[in-house]
DNA sequence: TTGTAGGCGTTATCAT
DNA sequence: ATGATAACGCCTACAA
């Protein structure tokens, strides 16, 4: 105990957290060499158990496996502790059922975790209830639209959407765009769609053909393929996730298509991966860490819950055809 | 409290958990019908305070916007849940200095975790010194070789790089074996680069050109530029990391050179990026599932430290020259 | 400015 | 088989 290497008590914790209550100069000192040469720390569970709060922020998030989400918690940890909070991973295994996901918010509420930061995908109505039911305070991430009652963070899907697909238009002059997207089940529903479909329709042009898959670099790989198997296959594609647009590029590879040069790619989210894909990726960025700062500053400062949006930028590279092509074709 | 609601008191923790001492079937009935009753969770704050263990493993990881150390974090993770343990991230920052991951250490000492999982890159002597010092469990994982005193996990690198390069010597006959790696200030130190030379050498081949450069993509890149200019390029590249790899295959195609008809590539790690390449690559699989299960054990199971060592798989595909190439070139 | 003491929710020991 | 009770380490009135 560090009070008998100083000769004080409850000093000690006014020294640690500049306590309620003045410690002269003097002791002060004291204490605190007092504290270093001990290798002294403070108890967080003991803190916790007295204060109500572990400063601790639960994160739940499956599908770490794609890279952007990665960004994404690698984001959300840095503006955590900049605000001096860890983070505590919800658990996120790979099969994910409804009773495992139960699972690990009960684990995160017992571990007392001052609030939740909940990724879109993994916000289904259930997760909310039972957050709400513990009043656990919780923001959604990577969240498409607002959610009554809830705090969210989202990018403005549409928008980027609708800016990577005007740039295949105005710029390359493609006259049909087809669609990669995933399946998530309400057709139309994905604000992505509207954006690539809004594009097009103010460009006066007819929706291009559209290939639901899985939001996965196989799922990418499979759309395009079966957009390629078309009688009139499109002269362009908007993969509508980077980990498909990965998977469209290798299909067109593989088919021996030549990108951009006979087929244009562009995509949507924009981590380092396709930064080096070949050709490389023009893409809708996610303002990523805008959204993770603003999710833990929702989480962290009280006041009624909102809905708020990002805007995306276009990072033009070479698969647009933008960037000439060596001389290999 | 939920003592009010049965009639009992302690009785509850030892139906919680088992407990030390029996309860009467009835009471037990009793308690357990409160407890979802009253929507009771044990504080795990309050636990650990009277236990002395947290049931949470601190993770000290640099560098996760690699996706090799993404999947051994997921790994690990999967691991210690199984067996009941959490992670908590170690504030894994994008510039970390001596004095911030010193920090991040007393910050997951003050939390309590029962042990800490130590990326080799991240387990200076510093901090391995640090973690003794406050008699903290731990084991280094992604270890190249044993650290005398330490619990160590790491792949068998020699051999995984001597395969890739016994597979581009002796089933494509490569003769000229360049090598892009890392630079760690101890030349010839690493035992990947040690696996390519055994290679080459049993093959009674010339050393190949070698480019040391990060381990990153940009690092792969900037390798193989400098590989392309010699008067004298070699006809196969061994890659030491998959990140590299990756940059390897973009500065390729960048000058217009055919991969594998004009160099081939092997590379090491094998994440999903690799198979989603153009053209895929070959690589050296770490077997990420087992080392992460294995440094879960070590950490949780008493007993002598030692280095364990496991093999790495040779992954075939394209970018070897295996798979025949579609007719573009 | 500083010391004293009570209590946060658990578990474990000691009685009963 | 179960009820009381002390103690884990910290924070914070309150007293000095």
């Amino acid at each position: 105990m560090a009070r008998y290497a100083g000769v004080s008590s409850a000093v000690v914790s006014y020294v640690v957290n500049g306590g309620p209550r003045p410690v002269s100069e003097e002791t002060s000192a004291r204490v605190r060499s007092a504290i270093d040469l001990l290798g002294y720390r403070p108890n967080v569970s003991a803190r916790a158990l007295r204060i109500g709060s572990t400063s601790t922020l639960g994160l739940v998030l499956g599908g770490l496996e794609n890279p952007y989400f990665t960004e994404l918690a690698l984001s959300i940890q840095a503006a955590a502790n900049e605000a001096g909070y860890a983070v505590v991973m919800g658990n996120v295994d790979r099969n994910r059922s409804a009773a495992s996901s139960r699972h690990i918010l009960d684990d995160l509420i017992g571990r007392q975790v001052d609030g939740f930061l909940v990724a879109s995908e993994n916000a289904t109505a259930d997760t909310l209830e039972h957050l709400q039911r513990n009043n656990a305070r919780s923001v959604v991430f990577d969240a498409p639209s607002p959610i009554p009652g809830h705090s969210t963070v989202g990018p403005d899907a549409a928008q980027g959407a609708r800016s990577a697909v005007e740039h295949l238009v105005s710029v390359h002059g493609h006259r049909d765009v087809g669609l990669v997207i995933g399946d998530d089940g309400r057709a139309g529903a994905d604000a992505r769609e509207r954006g690539w479909q809004d594009a097009l329709r103010s460009a006066r042009l007819l929706d291009g053909p559209l290939a639901r898959a899985d939001f996965t670099r196989a799922g990418g790989y499979e759309g395009a393929r079966r957009l390629l198997e078309a009688a009139n296959p499109p002269s362009a594609v908007f993969a509508s996730s980077e980990l498909q647009g990965i998977g469209v590029l290798y299909a067109l590879h593989e088919a021996g298509v030549r990108v951009p040069e006979d087929v244009a790619v562009v995509t949507f989210d924009g981590t380092a991966e396709c930064e080096y894909s070949w050709p490389s990726l023009t893409v809708a960025r996610q303002p990523v860490d805008s959204m993770a700062a603003a999710a833990v500053r929702q989480l962290l400062t009280p006041g009624a819950s909102h809905h708020e949006t990002f805007p995306m930028e276009l990072v033009v590279r070479r698969s647009c055809g933008c960037v000439p092509q060596p001389t290999t074709g």
